[in-house]
DNA sequence: ATGGTTGATGCATATCATGCATTAATAAAT
DNA sequence: ATTTATTAATGCATGATATGCATCAACCAT
């Protein structure tokens, strides 16, 4: 056989299949009844095999005929998306990538870090989601991310993990406290003084990495009170009902209402890394590393 | 996009895209350089992006032109693979059909149709699969077979389904039983009588409907012992521990250990039916339902 | 027996792809 | 710097192919 058969064949063969019916076919591929009788005629020929077993009343499809119409569709559609797929290449959609952050890297970490990737390579689109660090573990396991913005340090052996940052914590404290009369706190400061966090829903990565501090230094972390966002957080500490610890990289966004101090201790730091999976070879996603690893590690 | 580009031109760019070389290509295409230049032209106007950019002595690939590449060897491949995949079925058996057949029908029903069948078709083989109703209802959703005998009435908007028989019942007894002083039976007789019956595993969808039948004579239908196979059935029948329930085709097939009698209700009949899917196109599966409705409906 | 519908066929025509000749561009040779 | 050789693109006449129209044969319903 020195010839593939046409597309225009196939898919008229794909419509008599569907219809069984010459002269319907010929309707919706809005071409006359003979001209269709002929294109089905030549593509039998040029396959060798009847496809179809046809009276002037009734069309049927041969067992091959059969195959033939599920590979056909198969194809026909295959061809489409590959088609699309080069398309997309080709308008300058060259790569994307899927960045998941949390809270303490929304102020200055992701958007420093996107704002470099974007200026360099603006051809590779990326779709950015707010994500607590439990979350972005699951999303990076399961491929719903590529990289994530996350609490660290993260083990994983499946994952890569770049330090990005290394803060010291702060302790938020209402305008009048008696915390305020030291220049810095320490650990054991924070004894008896009620604490206002945020919830386990929203915080639990930090709240279970300072619990961890904190329990180091013989202190029981147990909140007070808690809040699931940030201004009900703040609102609580304005307004004199305890005091919360906020990382150096969310200090800079409060409001006059408060009064920080930082926290002294070697252990006392809140990190932040970026995470991506071992076996992700997108070029776009390495990308994507280099220049957030160019950006270097803030401490 | 109205038309597809047609397999000429995938054959000719996937040839341009191995020698970078218009020449060459055109000399391995048997065409003249011109063709192959129009060609590539008119394919990358149809899909509305450059697969290559090319002076007049250099060609190279896109972006998009490396993965349409890619893809055009995939679907070359795979298209080919149809074809010869279908010329095998049209060059061996003309067609093949699927049968699955429970008990009531492996008498008579199913080897009558199969013989008359294979004389009418012998280019068509069969498959034979002995598979209880609710199986054969599961394997036909599931394309695993074509055509069930099985029991009825089955109302199912995805198939049809032909009455092939509609039997009496009868009562099986041992030698001696005071059943046997009636010439016929009437459910009423049954109560209070032990009964035998096929287990759920095997017997289920009969166990079904008489339980239906008899529940609406106000008789409770509770077997006093079950069996898994006729012969342990008929044994346990024989040895005088009670009666069972058999459809009139498998009367026949008795020894002459056990008596009969027929239930006489117009309600209480076995009904055997042939069910296919309405989307089966199949003119093999098609030939085998229409051997099998001029059989006739056995009342 | 008749009428309506459907797939196949004959024929003239429209449409499309090709080969030939030529041109413009470009790298290699001098 | 100039000349030569090679290659991809273009104009044009021609050949090849597919189509629409009219018609026919087959077949089912009435």
């Amino acid at each position: 056989m020195s010839t593939l058969p046409d597309f225009s064949l196939l898919q008229s063969f794909v419509t008599v299949a569907q219809e069984l019916n010459f002269r319907r076919s010929a309707e919706r591929l809005a071409l006359d009844q003979s001209a269709l009788s002929r294109r089905i005629q030549r593509l039998e020929a040029q396959l060798g095999y009847p496809l179809l077993e046809r009276t002037t009343r009734e069309v049927l499809l041969t067992q091959a005929g059969q195959n033939f119409y599920n590979s056909a569709l198969q194809l026909l559609d295959d061809y489409v998306q590959s088609i699309n797929d080069s398309r997309r290449i080709a308008e300058g959609r060259s790569g994307h990538v899927r960045v998941g952050y949390m809270a303490f890297a929304a102020t200055e970490l992701m958007p420093h870090a996107v704002a470099r990737f974007e200026q360099q390579h603006p051809d590779i689109s990326l779709a950015l989601r707010y994500m607590r660090t439990q979350g972005q573990k699951i999303a990076i396991a399961n491929d719903e991310i590529d990289v994530g913005f996350m609490i660290g340090p993260y083990d994983n052996s499946d994952c890569h993990s770049l330090l990005l940052s290394s803060e010291l914590l702060y302790v938020v404290t209402p305008r009048s406290h008696p915390l305020l009369r030291k220049s810095h706190i320490e650990p054991e400061d924070l004894q008896n003084v009620p604490l206002i966090l945020g919830d386990m829903a929203e915080w639990g990565e930090f709240r279970y990495r300072l619990a961890d501090l904190f329990s180091r230094s013989g202190i029981d972390l147990t909140p007070t009170l808690e809040a699931s966002n940030t201004l009900a957080l703040i609102g609580l500490v304005s307004a004199g009902l305890g005091v919360t610890i906020y990382p150096e990289s969310l200090v800079g966004f409060l409001g006059r209402t408060v009064e920080t101090r930082p926290i002294i201790h070697p252990d006392y730091r809140s990190r932040t890394v970026l995470v991506w999976k071992r076996n992700n070879r997108s070029r776009a996603v390495l990308h994507f590393v280099e220049t957030t690893k160019k950006q270097g590690t803030r401490r």
